[in-house]
RNA sequence: GGACCCGUGGUGUAGCGGCCCAACAUGCCAGCCUGUCACGCUGGAGAUCGCCGGUUCGAAUCCGGUCGGGUCCGCCA
């Protein structure tokens, strides 16, 4: 196969080199192609001219930076987006541009003629690419006005109000860290395409005004005025869509996608959002993770060529393993501090039964699990160190939480080393590694409770720590997801992913309830047991995104439905489209969903994907530029048969 | 839906019952300055401390509410 789907780890190794090789980015610089930027107004950008240029005329448009008046002298920093080059200003050279640069102010916008000449001897600035030279000015034209900015634009590092950097967000992004993130995102979302073009990918723009399709989150609804009565809904992921473009035979679809869910925000998490959306016809779960692996190596190459990976190819966890050893479905590689299952060493080696510690007897008895971690060089914590942890461990769901500290000397301290007795307490901290100076964190519950707890608590003390090398990005896969999770309300299996999602062949026959009857449902039926062809790729402890090989044979998609709580009819009203297109002749096809926002973050070091989004909106949903959401105009509601009658309580 | 944190000149912070008609830095304005690059020097203007109410002889400071922003839980691929 020629597009890179079987390519080797090796093979894919070396491509990255010689991709990292090739792209000599500059902060900067767009793309490899130098386009021309003359204009009217310029014959240069502020980025551009170096020794080399001395000696030619040049006329360069931009923001004033900085000016530094020193009376018959004045120096200004002129910056666009390619840079900042020093103009030089002489009263004595050119008075009427003297006159015209003594006007000037911080973020007023000009157009200067000159010369580009070598600075004096010792006076070059290293930190600018343009330092060699400056433009000595012969005409400072102005091309407009700014009032003072309600923040700093010229110093990157100056703390500002969010909020307020969302009101003026225009402002905001002439500051060169929004800047260069945009730029990042830009070159990020190129070399998708790229990729994805070389390898035969079809890009298609899919609707934003479809029906409401059942994906678990809330909808943004769009009334209808043609047909009073009805909405439209926004697409939470281009998903039907892409499923029928591959029953249309376009074989490999992308796009860079926008996607919308009305949920409540986070800073991972926008009320609109941008997804890589691929999907794949023919193809099983390696090729589909292959390619987007090969992708996703492209993209390190494009956009953080100097970055380590911490290893390639992409380590692949199951689920199961993920939970058991991490506590997470998207953990943070970048780290130990696994999971450990102390059972083992609960057992007293005298045959005594039970732990003498009732919380952990109780667990273990009723097919629980305890679990623990270690918290390197937390020993030392005080009481009131150790309860702000139990508290925190209670704030994701713990019934308590348990501690060891291995003091310097290795003795132990622990709330319940009176319960253990010295021997099984040896026995737990042996059986954690921990060493003198760690602090061991023990929860005891059901096992997927024990793991998610203390998976959280591995995150939150990794970070806390810092634990993971802040320069090293970690891809990994978690395959083999459960098909459906047991949805406790409804009483029914609900998918854990998507309700397409195919199941791996050998799991095919757990299809069943134990009672028989695919509509009678119960929490320990086969169906609880299998597996999807899902998969989700994590980096840095982060979700990217998953996708899965879909089913695409009528009858299996059926069961799976029906095990989901669906009747026909059901089906029919939410899935007509599918359903009958996979009647004419569906190929085999997966694909997934990559979200941009949270990999442009993480390639920018960011915590939040608002740093990487041009016009983010606030927790709250609101875009704090344009005073959006506002009040419909007067006649709005009546043209499409609305009234407003307050808030409702559900 | 819930928990917690923040809101003081343009900006970032200090002040946390009276010493505050509020301090510092920076920005802004004016003047001076021919090699600066966070230029420098001199002088000046600028805040009823988010808003409303309460406690108190007295509130930026304490309490309640509210608005705005953030972090997290619930929710959400």
């Amino acid at each position: 196969m020629a597009t890179g789907l079987t390519t080797t780890a090796g093979a894919r190794a070396e491509r990255l080199a010689q991709a990292a090789e090739q792209n000599d980015y500059d902060t900067f610089a767009m793309s490899d192609s130098t386009p021309s930027f003359a204009t009217p107004y310029r014959t240069h950008t502020c980025g551009e001219l170096r020794a080399s240029d001395s000696g030619v005329p040049a006329r360069l448009a931009g923001w004033v930076h900085r000016r530094r008046d020193h009376g018959q002298l004045i120096f200004l920093d002129l910056r666009d987006r390619y840079g900042i080059t020093q103009v030089i200003v002489d009263a004595t050279q050119a008075p009427l541009a003297h006159a015209a640069a003594s006007r000037l102010r911080n973020e007023f916008v000009v157009s200067v003629s000159g010369t580009v000449a070598l600075r004096l001897e010792g006076t070059g600035n290293a930190r600018l690419a343009t330092g060699a030279i400056e433009l000595r000015a012969s005409e400072v034209e102005i091309l407009a006005e700014a009032k003072t900015p309600p923040f700093y634009i010229n110093e990157p590092d100056a703390p500002i109000d969010e909020a307020l950097r969302l009101r003026y967000r225009y402002l905001d992004i002439r500051r060169e860290p929004m800047l260069r993130r945009l730029l990042l995102r830009s070159r990020l979302v190129q070399a998708i395409r790229e990729i994805h073009h070389e390898h035969g990918f079809v890009e298609i723009e899919t609707p934003n005004l479809i029906r409401s399709t059942p994906e678990g989150a809330r909808d943004f609804i769009v009334p209808s005025r043609l047909k009073p009565g009805t909405v439209y809904a926004l697409p939470q992921s281009p998903q039907q869509l892409k499923q029928l473009l591959m029953v249309g035979g376009l074989d490999r679809y992308f796009q860079i996608a926008r996607c919308y869910r009305d949920e409540d925000l986070r800073g991972d998490r926008q009320p609109e959002f941008t997804q890589l959306d691929l999907e794949m016809s023919f193809v099983d779960e390696a090729a589909v993770i292959g390619f987007v692996e090969d992708v996703a190596i492209r993209v390190m190459a494009a956009v953080v060529p100097d970055r380590p990976l911490l290893q390639v190819p992409f380590p692949r966890l199951t689920f199961a393993e993920a939970i058991e050893r991490f506590g997470s479905d998207k953990p943070d590689l970048r780290f130990g501090m696994e999971l450990v299952d102390l059972a083992p060493a609960l057992t007293d080696p005298s045959g005594d039964p039970g732990s003498g510690f009732r919380v952990f007897d109780e667990a273990l008895a009723g097919g629980g699990r305890v679990g623990a971690i270690v918290a390197p060089g937390l020993a030392t914590a005080s009481r009131s160190q150790t309860d702000e942890l139990a508290e925190l461990a209670r704030g994701y769901g713990a019934k308590g939480l348990v501690w060891l500290a291995v003091e310097a000397d290795g003795s132990i301290r622990s709330s319940i080393a009176k319960f253990l007795g010295p021997e099984r307490t040896a026995s737990v901290v042996a059986r954690t590694g921990a060493t003198p100076g760690d602090l061991v964190l023990v929860i005891a519950d059901r096992p997927e409770v024990t793991a998610d707890i203390l998976g959280r608590l591995r995150s939150e003390l990794g970070s806390r720590l810092g634990l993971a090398d802040p320069n090293v990005f970690a891809y990994c896969w978690i395959t083999q997801f459960p098909m459906y999770k047991w949805d406790k309300q409804n009483r029914r299996w609900d998918a854990t992913h998507n309700p397409f999602s195919g199941v791996r062949p050998e799991d095919v026959d757990l299809l069943t309830t134990t009672s028989g009857d695919l509509a009678r449902t119960a929490p320990d039926d086969p169906a609880g047991r299998a597996r999807a062809l899902q998969y989700d790729l994590a980096l840095n402890g982060w979700e990217l995104g998953g996708g899965s090989i879909r089913i695409n044979q009528h009858d299996l998609l059926a069961r799976s439905f029906a095990l989901q709580g669906q009747t026909a009819a059901g089906m029919a009203e939410k899935f007509g489209a599918v359903l009958d297109a996979f009647e004419y002749g569906a190929p085999p096809h997966g694909g997934i969903a990559l979200g941009i926002d949270r990999w442009a973050a993480l390639l920018s070091d960011q915590t939040n994907i608002r740093e990487v989004m041009a016009f983010p909106k606030t927790q709250s949903g609101s875009d704090l530029m344009l005073d959006a959401p506002s009040e419909p105009e007067p006649g709005q509601y009546a043209e499409l048969g609305l009234r407003y009658v307050g808030p409702t309580r559900t």
